[in-house]
DNA sequence: TATTGTTATACTCTATAACTATA
DNA sequence: TATAGTTATAGAGTATAACAATA
């Protein structure tokens, strides 16, 4: 068996519904307002940075505005984010994280950054950098020729 | 940045929305009754192998027996799939691969492992097959611990 | 009585369309 | 006229419930 073969095979089984259902919801669970379709804006709120719009939002995470929309204003109802006017453009929205909702970003990443530095624990650091530098290029190769 | 929260930010772009609708439909496009959800019931099976039964695909899907069945009926409409009494037990059916099934597997995985060597080229054979071993571990992992 | 497969129904989540306000 | 955000509606996909047949 080929190593893109197994690679093939376990991101077959990665991608699987149950897979990221369930991974997501050890993630937030205990979380209030968080679950598996609010956590991804959440998280793509933290990795672009406060004050983006909600259509750069929703670019980020690949969801519709509409959709983003909603969650937004959900997580806004938990307290997790925040709304105020965008400075340059009446028009737009800046969403930003509160300190709950920064909270809620850490929480989630330390249980993440937990599970994979148990599943990692066997490589030594250089081995274990290198696979994160491609697993990297693999995740950025599969996403970037998605049309 | 760590190791394991590199791998963190990667796995959860991998497992974005768009990222795999996008990825899922460029290994089905163009091929007749094989979309984002009949896919993995595919896929499932040839994994499993010929003669397991509705109840058991499912399970290795991750999906209900009634979603299951749905997909498989939609496969076998397209005469992708064969359903056939069970030898052991005539309540059960025991779900086929057809001809052109079997081709429709190969012409996906063909795909994916020319995407994954293409993402692998850069590494010697030694490396990639450690990156193999370690992304099946962690895949694993993370499949384990859910529930 | 329990289980397999299937079908009917309800629920969840997302996209499209329509609307208001601003550029 | 186009774009940002939001809300209303429709569509896709899944789970739950209910059924008939067999164990």
């Amino acid at each position: 068996m080929t190593p893109e073969h197994r690679c093939a095979d376990a991101l077959g089984l990665l991608l699987l519904r149950d897979t990221r259902t369930g991974l997501h919801a050890s993630l937030t669970g205990g979380i209030d307002g968080l679950d598996a379709t609010t956590y991804p804006v959440l998280s793509g709120l933290a990795r672009l940075g406060d004050g983006v719009t909600t259509t750069e939002l929703a670019s980020a995470v690949g969801l519709d505005r509409s959709v983003t929309s909603r969650h937004v204003g959900a997580l806004v109802g938990h307290g997790l984010l925040r709304r105020r006017p965008h400075g340059d453009d009446a028009r737009a929205v800046a969403v930003e994280l509160t300190a709950a909702g920064r909270a809620a970003v850490e929480r989630t990443r330390s249980r993440l950054d937990a599970r994979l530095a148990d599943l990692l624990a066997g490589l030594d650091p250089a081995e274990a950098d290198r696979f994160a530098t491609v697993l990297e290029g693999v995740v950025a190769g599969l996403r970037s020729s998605r049309s």
